[in-house]
DNA sequence: CGTGCTGTTGCTAG
DNA sequence: ACTAGCAACAGCAC
């Protein structure tokens, strides 16, 4: 499920949920993810401590005490949901906190990753950016000004393609295969087009395409949560109808030609030949 | 029934 | 500088 507006959306949900409460227990059901998950580091930081916040950075979650983060990935295929039961309930169920509200009730955040692509961590401190997990990652693309101006500036001598350009965590966070292709189509550019051959206009537009992208697919996720808390299935994100991805053959909205797939760097994109040029 | 292909992330080796 | 390969599993087409 996650990109960058499933993360933020599911962030601000189990924040609404445990800020303000108190991380009691953590019980791990296997000993690593995609890493070793560094157990005893992760419950000095959290366990028996204030949860101050719960944020995020780039797809990463963070669970905010006065000792540090919590640090959270998702990987492909990992989702949190709330529930009134410290019961696995779920298949590939990793990982379950206890969070004693500050309404002062019980309740667990279960961690469900079946392919195991995700991350549990923490560190030590507020200092993100110091941290190698942060260190090298490029703006949140919400929050940075002048986002074409700057996009135009990294790319540069670039000759890797756009759709790659814009998928690279060090220029940029958030922006992943979904998006990525939805922001291209919008801004009626190539996927295949080096980096470098893009103009400032178009990558003002991209810039532009790319937030409103984010934009609205957090609008729709995070209304979808309301129900967030006691769940106890998932906790119903949805797709934003979207323009190219996953539609081989399908018309165009713009013009009616068949969407076209090709494969970049190991990924499916989706474009359209006849408006993305 | 099995076999093969696909996939939302991100790191590393070459 | 850039890409292929890979991590481990589920869902699907055939």
């Amino acid at each position: 499920m996650p990109e960058l507006p499933e993360v933020e959306c599911l962030s601000r949900a189990v924040g609404k949920v445990v800020e303000g409460g108190l991380f009691e227990k953590a019980r791990f059901l296997r000993k690593d993810l995609r890493d070793p998950i560094p157990i005893s580091d992760f419950k000095r930081i959290l366990v028996g401590q204030r949860i101050e916040s719960v944020e995020r950075r780039s797809k990463y979650m963070l669970i905010r005490t006065e000792s540090g983060f919590g640090i959270i990935h998702l990987g492909m295929t990992g989702n949190i949901i709330c529930q009134d039961s410290p019961k696995p309930a779920a298949p590939h169920t990793h990982a379950i906190f206890q969070i004693r509200t500050k309404s002062d009730q019980l309740q667990w955040l279960h961690y469900i990753d079946p392919r195991r692509f995700g991350r549990i961590s923490a560190m030590k401190g507020h200092d993100l950016e110091g941290h190698d997990f942060f260190k090298s990652l490029g703006p949140e693309p919400l929050e940075a000004r002048n986002l074409g101006t700057y996009l135009f500036q990294q790319s540069r001598r670039k000759k890797k393609p756009i759709k790659n350009f814009i998928m690279d965590g060090g220029v940029l966070v958030g922006v992943g295969n979904i998006y990525a292709a939805e922001s291209l189509f919008k801004a009626r550019i190539h996927p295949e087009r080096e980096a470098q051959e893009v103009s400032l206009p178009s990558y003002n537009l991209l810039a532009k395409q790319i937030k409103a992208t984010l934009r609205r697919a957090i609008k729709a996720g995070g209304t979808t949560f309301r129900d967030f808390k006691n769940v106890d299935g998932n906790p119903g994100y949805f797709r934003i109808s979207l323009a190219v991805y996953d539609r081989t053959g399908k018309p165009c909205v713009e013009c009616r030609s068949p969407i076209v797939s090709i494969k970049q760097s190991g990924r499916s994109t989706w474009f359209c030949e006849k408006c993305q040029k």
